[in-house]
DNA sequence: CTGAAAGCGCTTACAG
DNA sequence: CTGAAAGCGCTTACAG
C-alpha cells in the first residue's frame, strides 16, 4: 500500500505530498487547489479535494507559516476580560474570523502599555495574519512594532481619521456628553462624574461630560471623582459613599461604567438615599444586570458587538489585500433611559 | 559588513544562522545554547547569548514548531468568557504559562461538545505543546483526538482518579451538599434548587443538593427548578418569580451560580419578599458584587484562581516530560456565610 | 562537548 | 494552466 520511503523524522501526519500523489498531481498543484487559488483546472481541484478528504489531510499551519511568512493567527489585544465589554467584542470577532479560517489569539494587557508591548513582541514573532488592538494609547515602541511588522492592523473602540490608520469605534466623548445632557434635561444641575481605572476611553467620556456641563453652565471640577483603581461593583459602592460625604449637594451621578453604577445603586439603597428622587444615577455600557437593578439603571448602550464584527470584517479585507470600504468606521451608541434618572 | 549572500526569499528577520556566525559557532550549537540545553560550554553559551542580544534575534516559532513538531502554544478550552469564573481561571493560567515561554490560546466552546471538537481539531493542527480543557464531558471523538495527539493535557474544574488522566479541580457535588447543609442547619426545610445552563458541573451540584436533602429527610423533586437557558442575572430574577408562584411553600433557595442568585435577590426585593426572613438565599462561586447585594449573598467560594494556577503548573511539568507530584489534585472550597441566609 | 547533513511540510519564484 | 527546484528557519539524529 504505502510505497513512500519511510521518512526519518516523519511526524505521522498526512502530508500535502501524499495528497498530491493520491490525486496524481504535483504538490504545488495540490497546494493551489486546496487553497482555492484560481487558475487550477476545475477537474484537478475536485480530484485533489477528494484525495485530501479520503486521506484526512490537515494542513500544517507551522509549515505554511514558515513557507509563506504568514500564519493563520489573528492576535487580539484587549485590556481586560473581567470587563464584560471586551468579552462581547471578542465573541463577535471570533464569530467572524473562525469561519474564515483564522484563529483568534487573545492577549490581555491589563491596561498596561508596557505589558501590551511585551505581548505585541511575542505575538508578532508568530507572524500573525492580522492584528486587532484596543484604542490608540500605546508606547512609541509598540507603535513602531506594529508599523514595522507590515501586519494589517485594525484599532477597536475608538475612532480617528488618520491616513493609513484603520479603526472601528464610536465617540466616547460624544456618548459621555449625551448621557450627561440627558441628566441635565431631567433638571439636574449638580451632576457628578465618578470614574475608575482612568484609561483613555474613560477620560474621553470625562471630556464629553465636561463639554455638556460647561455648555449648560454647570461645570464644577469638584463634581468629578476620579479613582485609578480597577472598576468594580464594590468600588462603585465605596465611591458613592465618598461622593455623598464630600459633595452632599450633588443631585445626579454619571458613573463611567455600569459596574460602578450598579455598586452605586446598591450603596444608595443601603444608605436609604432615594433614587432618582434625591439622586439620579446613570451608567455606561449597559452591562448585564443593569436592567434588573432597583431602580433599573439608565445607561448608554455601546455597540461593542458591532465594533467586534465590523473590526473583524475590516481586518479580513485588509488581510486579503483589499481596500476596506472605509478606513474609519464610526458606530452609533444609544442612551437607554430607565427608572434611575 | 554583511557578507552573507542575499537570500532569495529572506523574510528580513535575524536568523539563528546569523547569530551563530556572529558568535563564531555552528547553528546547532547556537540553537542549543539559546534553548538552555545542557552540555554546551559555558563560554560558548555566553558568546551566543551576547550575539543574539546584539543582533536582536527573535526565534521563529513556526520554524521551531516545524522542526521540533511542537509549538510554544498551550490551548485552553473554556465554556464561556461571560462567566467570570473562567476569566479568573484563564488569568491564573496565563500568569503561570507566559513567563515560562508559552502562549495561551483561548478557545470558547459555548458549552457545546460539537463546538469543542471543532476547536480541538483546529488547535491540535497547530501542534500545541499542551492542552487545558474544562471538565470531562466531551464527545468520544474529542477524547480520541486528545489521546491520539500525544499532547499533554490537564482537565480543570473537576477531579477524577483515573490512571493516566491529569486533573485539578474540586468536588462540585460536595460543595453543593455543603451549601445545602448550611441552609438546613439554619433551620430551613423546604430548600429549593434553582439552576440554569445545566452543564455537567451544575448537575453535579444538583447531586450534592439531593444528597444533603435526602440525608435530612427533606428531599422533594418538586423543589428543583432546572432551566437550560444560559445563566444570567435576568434569568435568576425570572426563576425566583416562577419559583415563588409555583412553589410558594419554599423557605430557602440554593442558586447554582451567583449571577442567578443576584438576580433572585433583586427580584425578591422588588416583590417585597423578605430575605432571609421569609426566604433564605444562597449562591455559588462568590462572584464580583455578591458581597454588595442587599442583603449580602451567602455563597460558596470556589478556588478558580487556584485551579488555573495548579493546572498550569501540572501541565508545565508534563510538557517538560516530568511526572507531576500528583495526577489528580483536589482543591478546597469554602462556604461564605453572609446576611442572606 | 561540537558540528555537517538532512529534514520538518509547506509555498514562492521561475519556467514552460 | 502545471511543475521541478529551492527555500522558509529551525532541530533531530547521527558522528566524532
Amino acid at each position: 500500500m504505502d510505497t513512500l520511503p519511510r521518512r526519518r523524522r516523519s511526524s505521522g501526519r498526512v502530508t500535502l505530498q501524499e495528497v498530491a500523489r493520491e490525486a496524481g498531481v504535483s504538490p504545488i498543484t495540490a497546494s493551489r487547489a486546496l487553497r482555492g487559488e484560481r487558475g487550477v483546472a476545475a477537474e484537478l481541484v475536485e480530484r485533489v479535494q477528494a484525495a485530501a478528504q479520503r486521506l484526512g489531510y490537515v494542513p500544517d499551519p507551522a509549515a505554511r507559516a514558515l513557507a509563506s511568512a504568514r500564519s493563520s493567527h489573528v492576535a487580539v489585544l484587549v485590556p481586560l476580560l473581567s470587563n464584560a465589554l471586551f468579552v462581547d467584542v471578542l465573541e463577535a470577532v471570533h464569530r467572524v474570523l473562525f469561519p474564515a479560517g483564522y484563529q483568534t489569539l487573545i492577549g490581555v494587557t491589563h491596561y498596561d502599555p508596557a505589558e501590551e508591548e511585551l505581548l505585541l513582541r511575542s505575538y508578532l514573532a508568530h507572524r500573525p495574519a492580522g492584528l486587532l488592538v484596543t484604542g490608540f494609547d500605546r508606547t512609541e515602541a509598540a507603535r513602531r512594532l506594529i508599523g514595522g511588522s507590515g501586519v494589517p492592523c485594525v484599532h477597536l473602540m475608538e475612532c480617528a481619521e488618520v491616513p493609513g490608520v484603520h479603526c472601528v469605534g464610536f465617540s466616547q466623548a460624544d456618548a459621555g456628553a449625551a448621557i450627561t445632557e440627558h441628566l441635565l434635561a431631567r433638571g439636574r444641575r449638580r451632576v457628578a462624574f465618578v470614574a475608575a481605572q482612568l484609561d483613555p476611553r474613560t477620560l474621553q467620556r470625562a471630556e464629553g461630560y465636561r463639554r455638556a456641563m460647561r455648555r449648560a453652565g454647570c461645570y464644577d471640577p469638584r463634581l468629578e471623582l476620579l479613582n485609578p483603581e480597577p472598576s468594580s461593583i464594590a468600588l462603585g459602592a465605596r465611591l458613592l459613599e465618598e461622593l455623598l460625604k464630600t459633595r452632599p449637594e450633588v443631585d445626579a451621578v454619571f458613573f463611567c461604567n455600569d459596574d460602578l453604577a450598579q455598586g452605586g445603586l446598591l450603596a444608595a439603597a443601603r444608605l436609604g438615599v432615594e433614587v432618582p428622587g434625591r439622586l439620579a444615577v446613570a451608567g455606561f455600557n449597559d452591562l448585564a444586570g443593569s436592567e434588573q437593578m432597583l431602580p433599573p439603571l439608565t445607561t448608554v448602550r455601546t455597540p461593542r458587538f458591532e465594533v467586534g464584527e465590523a473590526g473583524a470584517r475590516m481586518l479580513l479585507a485588509l488581510m486579503r489585500g483589499e481596500r476596506p470600504a472605509a478606513d474609519a468606521v464610526q458606530l452609533d451608541y444609544r442612551v437607554v433611559v430607565r427608572a434611575s434618572s
